[in-house]
DNA sequence: AATGAATGAGTATTCATTCAT
DNA sequence: TATGAATGAATACTCATTCAT
């Protein structure tokens, strides 16, 4: 009789984000992520309900992980505006480390059924929550300007940071499509962003 | 000599964006389709190759139009800022007037090997490209600060409206998800859009 | 409106036996057959009842017109070996004249619920039954042993006349199958099969 | 851990059998063989790559059994005259023995993409070499004549065998084709073929 | 007769999940 | 727990045939 080796659901965990970045989720086979964790196909079942909790897992644990990581870093930091790029840093420094997670994250999961059922929403929804208690602190202390809607702000940094590292991370696995360009860093992206999400793009007074 | 029924296409073509839509890509059955198209289902195979030309032929075609369609709005118009407006109405406006091609859209299609293959990605890119040319321009005139990597900054904006659109979707279509919260129209959207990236999240002598 | 080109039905029997011969019935498909006859789909209904039809009218034809050119051959010819002789390069020249015929023949039809269905069946019995006759009639001159049973010699006659022209047509449509071997004439293969059929394998006092 | 049930491959390819010889290769139905096999339908792509490699399976199986077999009961035997009894004996009874067998081998098996590919034609040139060099044999012995071309002699040998088989098969199977003749059995059969074979049809005086 | 677009019945195969060992 | 053989539901696509023109 076998003895379990440890960490078999973790196993079988970071076998499927390598198996779902590499074929997609509706093509990968649970007989590839049972023979990438050295385990047989029933033992997934064992820690899994089903394939679709397999990506949901991974999904809902990394956000875990990340909201966690994140309100520890931001907890000793006062100023909003030194909160936003902590939060910008944090996550792009978990994708630059785990870009099949990345992968998994950016293109498996907006299909539906799985990204906006309940389980999946609620926790994006918690990191949305997060950016809004940022922006309203910034307003609070008159930091951040109040005639914006503090909603509509967040999803537009969410959007703005998903996109730049689902280019990142194309420009990486398929150089081919992006021939004429030359890829950029994840912190020049940064910057960028953070110098648009702070003045804009106009040319003001603010900025020479 | 048998004409071929016009329509039968653009007719096929709508019924798939209505079943796709409902069921997610994945989930969807030819046999739906057919129905309701109120057409055999082998007649969708005499105008497209498979379920994934139909998906991928959505997905193009509703690009192009949409290029299309700002070639020549924003021809008349000489002030960048304004053309990025311009692009952004358009956009929002396409998809307020259609919100299962909007679903379709901005939820099937980041399933890789479709959305990364060559096909859709080159009218992505071409999407991506007119954006870019605006920030140029607006940076040649001066009004627009040219401190910034334009590839990043296009993806930027892309990625922002993407997320802005899908909130605003989501908030129709799963309501229950937003309890607490009240939804927005696009129109605010556009607003709190353009504020922040014309002059940014932080407050400034230039926005009083 | 277009006016019937003559032939038509001979056009398409004759498209039919090269895609028959070129991909085998079953991967034959009727619009191949169209268009190598230039004619639409639905022309060839016009003139045969299903795909089935083509290929018994294939064979039933072959035959008939075969047996009509063996009884005029025959008609003037006495001694039964020299009529054995004659049916034997008939059928020969018949499929050296048109390999692609032979393919359909030889190879297709052996399918059963084609070739074992009363109407084909009753064509190849009617060219049996000739083999026999010539035998009964070598038999009442006293020039064939009669201590055979003619039902069984006619059978035998006919698969190995069968198999020459199966592993003649073979050598000539798939000769890697037989790379060590050097091909052989039917002229050949008839003298063989005529000098063992009349006096056998062994070595006797009839043949030094 | 779980151990597959014996048998189940010989035991899928036994119902293999059975349906293709009641519906024919293409008629039948990958779920009637599973039903027949009692197995269920996946079971069978378990063994088998798919139906094309069953009847393929059958038929080199089948001919690898008799190829054993013939050489074995050929070892002791130096006549080569005796040695083709053998063979003919050998082969009759296996069809005797097993009719589905019998019909599946003559009948599904000519058409071309399967027996024509080098995989089943190989197993079938091994036993016509084996044909061919018992008749070399002869020669060399001087019993058998050497005025013939062993190729051309050993597919005459073969396709009248096979025609034997088949006129006997199908008196059995479709009596209705035959309904003025008597069958034969195929004890007869072998018995007129190895006069044949032996001194031909021709009255000599070797033959009173 | 001729056309060819429309039709829709028909099926091999896959693969997530189960369960006997 | 672990195993992996067995399961069987589920479905996109083909293509012979029809029929409106």
């Amino acid at each position: 009789m076998a003895r379990p080796r440890a960490n078999r659901k973790a196993l079988i965990l970071k076998a499927a984000i390598k198996v779902f970045a590499r074929h997609g989720f509706a093509r990968a086979r649970t007989a590839a992520i049972a023979r990438e964790a050295r385990v047989a196909e029933g033992t997934i079942y064992n820690y899994f309900k089903s394939k679709d909790d397999l990506i949901l897992t991974i999904f809902e644990q990394t956000w875990r992980d990340l909201i966690q990581a994140l309100r520890a870093a931001l907890d000793p930091i006062r100023d909003p505006i030194q909160k936003l790029a902590v939060v910008l840093m944090t996550v792009l420094d978990l994708f630059e480390a785990d870009p099949m997670l990345a992968e998994v994250f950016l293109v498996e999961l907006r299909q539906s059924g799985k990204c906006f059922s309940n389980q999946p929403m609620s926790v994006i929804l918690e990191f949305l929550d997060l950016l809004e208690a940022i922006l309203k602190e910034g307003i609070a202390q008159g930091v951040i300007r109040k005639d914006i809607n503090t909603k509509i702000a967040r999803g537009l940094l969410f959007g703005a940071v998903e996109n730049i590292v689902l280019g990142w991370l194309l420009r990486k696995t398929h150089p081919d499509l992006f021939k004429k360009e030359k890829p950029y860093t994840l912190a020049e992206a940064k910057e960028t962003l953070m110098k648009l999400f702070a003045t804009g793009f106009f040319v003001t007074p603010s900025h020479r």
